[in-house]
DNA sequence: GGTTGACCTTGCCACCGTGGCAGGGTTCAA
DNA sequence: TTGAACCCTGCCACGGTGGCAAGGTCAACC
């Protein structure tokens, strides 16, 4: 009770390099995550132990927060490879970045608005359906097609 | 020029049964999910002829296009096969398929609500980049943590 | 020194919904 | 008879994540 169960580890009070348990919980990615990353590329293979232990260091675990952020902002695998290339290019031009995020709003904004269009449709059937213990429903009607 | 080239067939003129192909257009389903949809039950057996070709009704066509626009709204798999199933069942309650669209309208709204918070964040990094040939870019600051 | 438990390794299977391809059988018209 | 169009089943793929199994390793404690 006198401390929090989980310290919320900081990168400054690490000893480099950590096991790949630690480095999950630095970046809040699940191991198995971090070697799905580092298998499909998006992060460099990195140092093992002789016994085969991955070793991560402070740069590894920013990559993986690099990764992880990228993902909360949803950007796809693909994506978040293109941009991790442009991080460590330092002769990158910033419109190559932002060009990939204004694609990626573009794509969110067609799939909200797709959301929203079926979310105006059911919004409108569950006004018009009584929801009670009788069978008649414009829901069913209308996924019945009704209209033919 | 004369005609439409594909004459988007009508159910009234029909002969039933139909094979898959048909019933894929009747339904603007693939034949590969009309067979799908099948093996996971939400569509019952279909008729077969001696040679094992699928046949549809008229009925299992009406199945078929109920499914397709469950999916149109957005409902999962397993939500149509509840759906499907109060349809076919003549002491359902309204109540019960009310219940479903409003979970799924629920589980929209909050699906809508992380993507546009994406996009704020987003819109926001986008309009503080120059987007030029230089390296300077606040989107990468943003997924390399800057704050840190 | 030995045991125990937490950690690490690889590899496979699952989800969901859809598409593709392979390798074969059927039907119908020319 | 032949060819085209259709149908059949079964497998693999995508993306991103989780789970489980069977084994190796490490550190702490007795």
């Amino acid at each position: 009770m006198s401390r929090a169960p989980v310290p919320a580890p900081r990168l400054a009070e690490m000893h480099w390099p950590v096991a790949i348990g630690v480095a999950a919980r630095l970046s809040n990615v699940s191991a198995k995550m971090v070697r799905h990353y580092e298998s499909l590329g998006l992060l460099a293979p990195v140092a093992r132990t002789d016994s085969g232990y991955r070793q991560y260091s402070e740069a590894d675990v920013r990559s993986l927060q690099f990764i992880k952020r990228g993902r909360e902002l949803g950007f796809s695998i693909a994506e978040i490879a293109e941009l991790v290339g442009l991080w460590h290019n330092r002769q990158r031009a910033s419109a190559s970045v932002k060009r990939i995020a204004q694609q990626h709003v573009d794509n969110l904004a067609q799939r909200i608005e797709a959301m929203q269009a079926m979310q105006r449709t059911l919004a409108s059937l569950l006004t018009h359906c009584q929801g009670d213990e009788r069978p008649d429903c414009p829901i069913l009607d209308d996924l019945a097609g009704r209209c033919c």
